[in-house]
DNA sequence: TATTCTCCGTAGACATCTCTACGGTAGGTC
DNA sequence: GACCTACCGTAGAGATGTCTACGGAGAATA
């Protein structure tokens, strides 16, 4: 049984990165192949007609989502962990519970199955990927762990926080409970 | 740029279980809403008039998909992990090695997403991930690990399964370092 | 050989989706 | 007041998808 598609929002001029966030929700929760321009406009109250002012065609928007979600919902994690003021191991359980906390926003699950049969969509998840594995084995560094077992914990974390994410841990109450002890087995040494 | 959708494969009558598993494919590689009678039956290089014979509608089949999954998919990792003789942590080593083994044909990660908004996946979808958890649990219990550390410990183990079968890992030439190593995390003490 | 069962293709009604063409409206500008 | 810009709705062509109705082929059976 399908859940219904969502309450129409009042409704009001959109600009592009109006409709950009609309898309994020639907492809989130229909996945890549839900992603239609009635559907997302359905979701704003607007037409098709709204649409095609803001881009030139359903590829131009996929585009810009692409280079969004890897832009902004992958570097503002880590540039917001760069900025952290505390001790390393008070820093990765920061961006834990950071990535848990922008859960219900994060499209992660969708663009992965997205990059299984779309080259571009691939190309830009192994680059995210990359950078994140990257970021995390940096941040076990800071922690005293050699660099191939902080390479692996950076994944691990990775690893489960894609997973929890999948999972919506951030609708279960006692999400900070949970990810502080997938917290407790990363940094325990 | 799309993927081509895969080459038709040489015309045959095909099982109900046929359509089931170029179901699997089509699903994992598209996600639901790519899940479409005639992009399955291109697949198997039939046409929909044979797909109404196996299946009453498009919610048939999709029911059917998802009980498979369910019992065969989760089920038989557990059982053969039941079955497998040898000390506890090499019990845990031998599931992750064959989880990834098995990924290619996993659908995981379009399921889990398919869950976000549909009623009759979701319930599915939860009661195969507190089995996972529950029966990884006790993988660790049998390790010597106290039950709440157990409990964790499980559950990181189903989450960075999970990561890693969205991300593919088994393409990756060196998966079963990969998996050794994040095995080693999770067993030491 | 005649019949039956199993499986499949085709045609078509109907729905949904993309995208174009074009007309309309509200607010700011000269 | 006339004009312009930004944004939106509607109508419709063409593509794609679901599902029904029906007919046909091949293997098994009588």
């Amino acid at each position: 049984m399908e859940a219904e598609p969502r309450i129409i929002e009042k409704r009001e001029k959109a600009s592009r990165e109006d409709w950009l966030l609309a898309t994020l929700d639907v492809l989130r929760e229909r996945g890549i192949e839900g992603v239609k321009v009635v559907a997302i406009a359905r979701r704003l109250g607007l037409t098709s007609g709204s649409f095609y002012w803001h881009f030139r065609n359903l590829k131009d928007l996929l585009d810009s989502v692409l280079l969004f979600w890897e832009d902004a919902l992958t570097g503002h994690i880590i540039e917001d962990a760069l900025q952290f003021q505390g001790p390393p191991e008070e820093r990765i359980r920061h961006l834990m519970n950071q990535v848990i906390r922008e859960d219900a926003s994060r499209p992660d699950g969708a663009i992965a199955v997205w990059a299984k049969s779309d080259t571009d969509a691939a190309q830009c998840y192994r680059r995210a990927m990359k950078r994140r594995f990257e970021f995390s084995a940096w941040l076990f560094e800071e922690l005293d762990f050699a660099p191939p077992d902080a390479e692996i914990r950076g994944r691990m974390m990775v690893m489960t926080l894609m997973g929890e994410t999948t999972n919506n841990l951030h609708l279960q109450e006692d999400w900070p409970d949970v990810i502080d002890r997938h917290w407790r087995v990363l940094v325990d040494k």
